[in-house]
Parts: structure tokens; sequence; C-alpha cells
RNA sequence: GUGGGUGUAGCUCAGCUGGUAGAGCGCUGGAUUGUGGUUCCAGUGGCCGUGGGUUCGAAUCCCACCACCCACCCCA
């Protein structure tokens, strides 16, 4: 048996009916803040990852699918969107287009980690990225834009997290700081933090483990450390995001892992999803236009929302559409009638399916699996009539009626 | 890459003090004529993850491998 490869899986309905209506309502709002859909391949120079996400990170020196090409080229599944929709930004000059470039995506990204809980080797995000424009004032409106996209998808009750990462010119100060004080805990603290103090002590920041939260309590701030950049922009993104009543919680331990985020990073993170809790995730990367070879700088910030695991949290509150209309037939010359009459109830909206020719109890026994709400029946005794057999599944009263009335029946809640 | 758990019918699982397999659900058909859901009856369906070993005999015991799940790491 051949099955599908670790780490992915096959959507089958009737599941792929949320996905469709989560991202029919991340489409909506999008359109309403003015952001438009941009396709890059999945398909890219590996180079491109390389740069852009960071020589040194987790995704780039283990989790990528990266493969030779024919012509010798080496090309990547893209682990993540962002990297291409700057790239694209910088090969089509979008900076010429008129104010800041909104953009939105949505598809499946690849990352090579042992598959878990929330978590897959091919998965899928739906994005968002506003370039041209350093000011906070674009960071408040991302951060809104993305919980309010959560929240008409059906997301209840979600923890957003916010945090300045700081940038080139206060991050390494505040790192060696941070090194100076790990080295005196370090022994204190658990093996994982113990190595990552050396390796990276950002990330001691994010430990879990109990025991060790007093003393990573203890540690600096990055705010003690903001320069005379990035602290008025993140104070401003603070105010604003209060301003418009979002839940927001400072994290001053939120780190991502993706080299090009700087000063405003952001998370929402919810229950119910095992280890890997995050949702969304997001920041600022005014210097990533740079790290990709532009001339012209391009300061952007977006967000990345992991669908699977939206999907993981609003499955089951969401219904399937149920079907409209049943058609029963009966007999070969019912065929080309009830043909005739689906039709013209498809026209009016409204989901229909017809029955092979055969005997009205399997017809029937179909259309109560498939979860009808009406059967309609079309035999001998309604094309010498000229109305039909109308069934409510629900009720079970059946009464006939003309073929005009058809569609006006279907609109009946029942 | 590391650790733990689980692999028996399409699905959820039982059987595991060794004697070549069961249930429920599903699917198919029947309870006579053009009426579903409830009920009853019958049928369908499994190289018991794979390969070795112990044994007269292995789903059951031992070993190896593989797959899936969960966790670490990291991230969405």
């Amino acid at each position: 048996m051949i099955h599908a490869v670790k780490g992915t899986r096959d959507l089958l309905p009737p599941g792929t009916a949320v996905w469709n209506q989560v991202e029919a309502a991340a489409r909506e709002v999008f359109r309403t803040y003015n952001y438009h859909e941009i396709r890059t391949p999945i398909l890219e120079e590996t180079q491109l990852f390389a740069r852009g996400v960071g020589e040194e990170t987790d995704i780039v020196t283990k989790e990528m699918y990266t493969f030779e090409d024919r012509d010798g080229s080496s090309l990547t599944l893209r682990p993540e969107a962002t990297a291409s929709v700057m790239r694209a930004y910088i090969e089509h000059r979008m900076d010429q287009r008129p104010g800041v470039q909104k953009l939105y995506y949505m598809g499946p990204m690849f990352r090579r980690e042992r598959p878990q809980k929330g978590r897959y080797r091919q998965f899928f995000q739906i994005g968002a990225e506003a370039i041209g424009s350093a000011s906070p004032d674009v960071d408040a409106e991302m951060i809104e834009l993305a919980m309010d996209i959560l929240k008409s998808a059906g997301l209840e009750s979600p923890v957003l997290l916010v945090n300045s990462v700081g940038d080139a010119n206060c991050r390494p100060a505040y790192i060696a700081a941070l090194r100076e004080e790990l080295r005196k805990i370090s022994p204190k603290l658990c093996e994982d933090c113990q190595r990552r103090a050396e390796t990276n002590p950002l990330r001691v920041l994010d430990c879990k483990v109990p025991e060790d939260q007093p003393l990573i309590g203890q540690l600096p701030s990055i705010h003690e450390f903001l320069c005379g950049e990035c602290k008025p922009h993140f104070q401003r993104v603070w105010e604003l995001l209060n301003d418009r009543k979002l839940p927001v919680k400072l994290d001053q331990r939120l780190v991502r892992g993706l080299d090009y985020y700087m000063r405003t990073t952001f998370e929402v993170v919810h229950g119910a999803l095992g280890a890997q809790n995050s949702v969304l995730g997001g920041g600022r990367y005014d210097g990533l236009a740079e790290a990709l070879g532009s001339k012209v700088p391009a300061p952007g910030i977006g967000f990345s929302i992991g669908e699977d695991r939206l999907i993981m949290t609003v499955e089951g509150n969401l219904k399937p559409q149920p079907l409209d209309l049943f058609v029963a037939v009966l007999g070969e010359r019912a065929v080309e009638q009830a043909g005739q009459l689906a039709r013209e109830v498809r026209q009016s909206g409204y989901s229909v399916e017809v029955s092979a020719d055969g005997k009205l109890k399997r017809a029937m026994e179909l259309a109560n699996k498939l979860g009808a709400r009406y059967t309609l029946i079309v035999g001998d005794n309604e094309l010498a009539a000229g109305r039909y057999a109308f069934k409510n599944m629900a009720s079970g009263q059946q009464e006939d009626v003309a073929r005009e009335e058809i569609a006006r029946r279907l609109q009946t809640v029942n």
C-alpha cells in the first residue's frame, strides 16, 4: 500500500467544509482591511530562505526540504511565506505602487520536523504582510486584523501576547547582559537552559520548567535596553492596542525564532492545542529587504496563522452544510424530467442530488443517509399529474407540489 | 535527532495465564407492489504492522525492524 508521506495528510469531506469556512471568513476580513491576495510559488531558490529566514535558524539548518534541480541549482519547498512575499515585492518593484502594500496569502508550507499534535511537515498558513512603512500605527492595525480574523473564524478566548525584541542597535547589548546574568545562575537551571544559555540565550526566556521560573523572572528585561527608536515605537504600539480594547498581554519573554524579526513581535496562544499552543505568530521585519539584497529599504510587518491549529480549535463548532433536495427517479421516462427539475432548483441556489433510476426504497434510504432536507419523487404518477411528491425528511410530511413551487418550498427552514 | 505509548475488519475496540479470531458501528441484501429514520434477520469483511526466534502449536512469549501518536527540541 502506498500512503501519504510522513507528516502530510489528506483532508476529506466533510472536514474540508471547515477549511473552506475558515478561509472564506479570512478573505472577507482581509477585504474589509483592503488587503489583497498574493500568490507566490511553493518552490524558491534555497538562497532566499537562507538569507531571509537566517542561516543559523533551525528552519534553515535542519528543517528545509531542499533538493538539487536537474540543472544543478538548489531549490527549496517554502518553509514560510514572508521571504517569498518580500522577494516578489522587490522583484516587481512594488515599492513604486502607491501607499503601503497590504498583501495576504494562504497555502501550504513545508518543514521537515518530527510530526506531533498540531505540527505537520506540510501545514497550512494564512498570513498577511504590510510592506512600505515603519510606523507603529501599521503594527497596531496588523495586530487588530489578526485578531479579527481569528474571531471571525470562530476562535474563542484567544490570548494575545506582545513584545518588542529591539533592533540591531539595542538587541546585542541586551543579549550580552543576558549572557552575563545567565553565567551566574546557569548551574541552577535545567539541562536545556544550561545549553541554551550558551547557544541561544533568548531561548532561556521561553523555558517552561516550573523550577526555573523564579530564576528566569530575575533576568534582565529587553525593555531596560530598548534604544531611542525602539522604545517609543513599542510604547506607541502598546497605546494603540489598548485604545482598540484588544486583550493584550505584555510578554517580556516572547522571542521569535526567525532572524528577520525586530521591534514588535506578537503571538496568539490557545489552550486545548497540546504542546504546540501557538495559533498565530508575527512581527516587524524592517531589515529583511536589505538582507535579500534590495537597494531600496522596505520596512514591513506581518503575521501568519497556523491554519491546521486554528481548525483544531474550531472544528466541531461548525455544522456541515446539508443537502437541500434529493430527487428520487423512478423509471426511465423520469430521468429527463428529473434532470430538468434539478437544473431549475440548482439555479435557485440549492444543492440537489439526483438518484440513479431504481427502487424508491433504496432512494429514500440514500436520501436519509445523505442528510437531505427534502426528497422529491419523480415517477409515473408525477409525470402523469404534472405534480411531484415532495417530502420533508425531518417531519415525514409529504404533499404534491407543482414544479414552480419546488424552489420556493426549499426556503423553509426546518 | 532523543524519549514514551500504540499497532487485530472501513471505523472504535475486545481477545494476550499460548490451541490458526470476536463485538458494536458501517456497508450490502431481506421482512412481497412507489416511501427513509426505529426494530428484526442474513450477508460482507482480517497474512492479528513486517520479518525472524521459542514451541507439537503464536494475535498471545522473545528479538529486530517499520508505521502511527504524544512529548522534548523548535515553530504556525
